[in-house]
DNA sequence: CTGAAAGCGCTTACAG
DNA sequence: CTGAAAGCGCTTACAG
């Protein structure tokens, strides 16, 4: 049985009020009483339960995050990154983080967010992967409960969050490959109901326009955020008749799946076709030939969101309420030299 | 304010004991008010709040997973494929997953395992990258806490959990190397307090006496389970006279940088020099060439963990109590063809 | 088959 | 400066 705040209280003669109280850091607590309630805390090797505070509380201290899909987005190193830095910010401020995954917009993860939220598992939760029309921001906003988000949705709802420019960041990048001479540029995205699908395409098709290239439907292909996904458009785009020089993708997983595919077909890449991604994930530096990229720094964004939606729950005024990041170009070896 | 059991009961005119009796299943009530309740705690969304079910209970329906270190390790995909495997399988049993992450040794480390445990966090955990002697296995143990480890310490403590067996694989490994006429073989591992350092330095000389080939001290290098390690280690062990034609790794991302340090020299991954590893990581097959190494089932070992931590908690006598992994070699052009 | 009551371990007005 | 008491929302013996 673990020691309770009534073993604490006995053994000093004390009322459970007073240990409470000294624990609290009440400044109504003798100095002694405080000094004599914390040295005897330590010694009996008491921690209050966490479940009785929290009922009492009304909160949890204690964030969510539901990682979308089940195993094979699971093992992207931006959500390695994601969480990190939501448990390094979390642990610092004396938080929880309850971390589970269901496939997006599925039945699971319905009823996870309605578990967490209506059963107090958490006082408020971050959302990543945002799609275009996003159930759980409108859940949450509904429940008002607090909630932060990477990106935003198309919702009427007041986000709190970060949001990354994919605009300049894309056409940088454009203006990169079309400065080394390539004109049949393609682009390898993933689902259109995915916030960043949506930004992504349309900057690239922005950056094609103020290139004068025309856009050709041929050039555009899906995938589906992982190396797998990302090896089969690859593949697709290039053994058709006119494939592109330079291929855009969506994140740095389809990057290095279309490298792959580059290789697979006897094309080096770098020299005979051009290859970027988006994320800038720690493996990029490491694939043959380094990966081109658009790097943002996730392990800072999540801390961040954590401090935002911190400060959403203990209700203060943020400002601001979002958060633009403008990603890093990083140019490397697999777009040439 | 959500729902709670009283609003649902007040809603029925009935008392809160029937409504918790009728939704935990008991079968002394009747089917009618049964099916009564479940609709109406349907039409209200009512989900028990779960503090209070704990405190009641005396226990959380939450694992607790503390990964090893802040943000360099944590970008290992080994952990992402383990904590998918857990959170799946805690998922489909109706139970929580509380991550959370801190230097390996550290008082971080110690602090969120004493509060899990004394607060009542978690009804059981689950640890990895055991250390030859391991205070977490110690205190577990000490608190009569249920855990289940990955690879388990020297301490005398009755075990649960997973050991890969390193032996068989890494002699099947050298078997491979020297089949493919390497005599001078290198190995790079970790920090020496690690148990699957502890055995797979060992396998390593082993398998070079039983081929024959005398350890040199030399051909023995140290990283740390990162890239980063792997390139700095290998660096070394390349640069210096007579450097070792075959390189085993302690895990992928070992020697996914050890390859980048190889590339660096200008030597042909698979034709001058032989590297593989050991985790079988995603990655593994789209780096350039595809890396050698020892395959473990990580997901599947996440998820056994798992059901033997549960098995414990639950109180079942487990047989065996010890499952013993033999990881899969995966040849691949890393090693030559 | 249903309900009244105790109690899990805390925190926090309130009284002195 | 300290303590007695209420109550957070459940579950579960117990009584009928």
């Amino acid at each position: 049985m673990p020691t309770t705040i009534h073993d604490v209280a006995r053994r000093l003669h004390l009322s459970i009020t007073t240990v409470s109280r000294a624990l609290d850091g009440y400044d109504d607590v003798a100095a002694d009483t405080r000094a004599l309630v914390l040295r005897t805390v330590e010694e009996m090797g008491y921690t209050p339960n966490r479940a009785a505070r929290q009922l009492r509380r009304q909160r949890s201290d204690t964030l969510g995050y539901i990682l979308p899909a089940g195993k094979p987005q699971f093992s992207d190193p931006f959500f390695s990154e994601f969480i990190a830095g939501l448990g390094d910010e979390v642990a610092a401020r004396n938080y929880e983080l309850l971390v589970s995954a269901a496939p997006a917009d599925s039945d699971e993860e319905k009823a996870l967010y309605r578990r967490w939220v209506q059963g107090g598992k958490v006082d408020g939760l971050v959302i990543t992967r945002t799609r275009l029309h996003d159930w759980r921001v409108q859940y949450l906003a509904g429940e008002h409960r607090p909630f932060v988000s990477m990106e935003r949705s198309l919702d009427p709802v007041d986000f709190v969050g970060v949001e990354t420019d994919s605009r300049k960041g894309i056409a940088q990048l454009l203006g990169h490959l079309t400065s080394q001479g390539h004109s049949r540029i393609g682009y390898i995205g993933a689902s259109p109901d995915l916030k960043i699908q949506h930004d992504r395409l349309d900057a690239y098709r922005q950056g094609l326009a103020s290139a004068n290239i025309a856009a050709e439907a041929g050039l555009e292909a899906t995938g589906d955020l992982t190396m797998e996904g990302g090896f089969r458009a690859a593949g697709q785009l290039l053994s058709q008749a006119g494939p592109p020089t330079a291929i855009v993708c969506i994140n740095d997983l389809t990057a290095i799946g279309a490298m792959h595919a580059a290789h697979e077909r006897g094309l080096v890449v770098g020299r005979d076709v051009a290859i970027a991604g988006f994320d800038g994930i720690g493996d990029s530096a490491h694939t043959q030939p380094p990966l081109t990229t658009l790097d943002q720094p996730v392990y800072n964004i999540a801390r961040q969101l954590v401090q935002m939606l911190l400060g959403l729950i203990a209700g203060e005024q943020l400002s601001p309420r979002q958060v633009e990041i403008q990603p890093t170009l990083l140019i490397r070896a697999s777009t040439g030299n």
